[in-house]
DNA sequence: CTTGGTTCTGAACGTTTGTTCATATAACAG
DNA sequence: CTGTTATATGAACAAACGTTCAGAACCAAG
């Protein structure tokens, strides 16, 4: 046998990504070139096609592999009572999209750019987020755990404030990561009447 | 003296900017081409070029225009107590933004496209409306109208909410508009402990 | 070394891009 | 009507776009 699959694959393919997501975090999907991204990966162009069919599926593959990773790494529900489940939900998440604000961006940003079969599916993703917190709270009404009277809205309206902390919270700032989750489990808590 | 200025020019000039707004909102600047923009209006892309110099000051025009008619809008803060004022920012805010979803959309949406120069003129009115409500917050800490306690935090916060309701609030769903309104100035009013 | 497969280059393709401009059209003033 | 001027056309420009592909370079197994 010759050459094992992905000698340099393990390191390109990686790169790839890597200067994707970055580089359509700064300046969107459309306004950036395969050439670009080949330039930041330290490659031609056409390299680019051993590793992606097309920039769309660039695109499609890294809203995919976040979704994902978001929907596995959230904790289970099952364990808690409603109001510790949502103080969870509002920790992790905070302290999830912090690690990875350019897939947040992306993710939220670039959905118009996606072909409509792709736009599906990371739709159907984001929805199971939602639901996720949805359930919390309904749940949590069910029990009497909190006052909100509408949960669909108090679930856009949490998950609003979730995904604003990116726009503005950077680690090198005047407050810490726990202060900001501090601070927004005692503003969620609030907000739903707990 | 020959024809009046703009006689056509008050006709495809509006005309133009809406075109523009609705494509930048659907598809985003980046992916929206001059051609584009011109056969919606119904006119050769040349055409274009009399009514604005280029595809980028279409772009900054339209983001000036309502940042500025968003903070000419906006209610006087000099009149009413703090606790008034929050309630008066929040059911503007959510009416304002219902009214305009395109713009709301572009303005936060394609700042990254805007020129450094550009740029800087934006998040300037941008600033300028986060900072009426900050003004608000830390007004009604100093007098005790409510507990929050880093006023800049729940200026994010509250602003995410607000914008985030054009995210999927529609007129023609399940709730009105001044339901809505009244949820999150609930919501609002319990995240900063009045 | 040879062999065979993986990875990359570099040029090329057909389109599309933003923008310009000479030219045509049409509306109004006198 | 004539003359003037705002407005629109439609072709053209160079540049950039996503994508393809023949061939070079490289690496590892035998």
């Amino acid at each position: 046998m010759a050459r094992t699959t992905g000698s340099h694959s393990g390191i390109t393919g990686p790169k790839i990504r890597t200067a994707a997501l970055e580089l359509f975090a700064k300046h969107g999907f459309a306004a950036v070139s395969m050439r670009q991204i080949a330039g930041e990966v330290g490659v031609q162009a056409g390299a680019l096609y051993n590793y992606t069919p097309d920039k769309q599926s660039l695109l499609f593959d890294l809203m995919q592999s976040h979704m994902t990773e978001l929907l596995n790494a959230m904790p289970d529900e099952d364990a808690a009572q409603p109001f510790e489940m949502l103080e969870q939900f509002v920790r992790f998440h905070i302290a999830f999209h912090h690690e990875r604000p350019e897939a947040v961006f992306i993710a939220y940003m670039e959905l118009r750019n996606l072909t409509p079969k792709n736009f599906a599916l990371i739709e159907d993703l984001r929805g199971q987020n939602e639901n996720r917190l949805q359930n919390i709270l309904i749940a949590g009404q069910a029990i009497g755990a909190w006052t909100v009277k509408d949960a669909k809205i108090a679930t856009f309206a949490v998950i609003a404030m979730l995904t604003g902390v990116n726009t503005w919270f950077r680690s090198e700032g005047r407050l810490s990561l726990s202060e900001v989750q501090d601070q927004y489990w005692q503003m969620v808590r609030s907000a739903v009447g707990g």
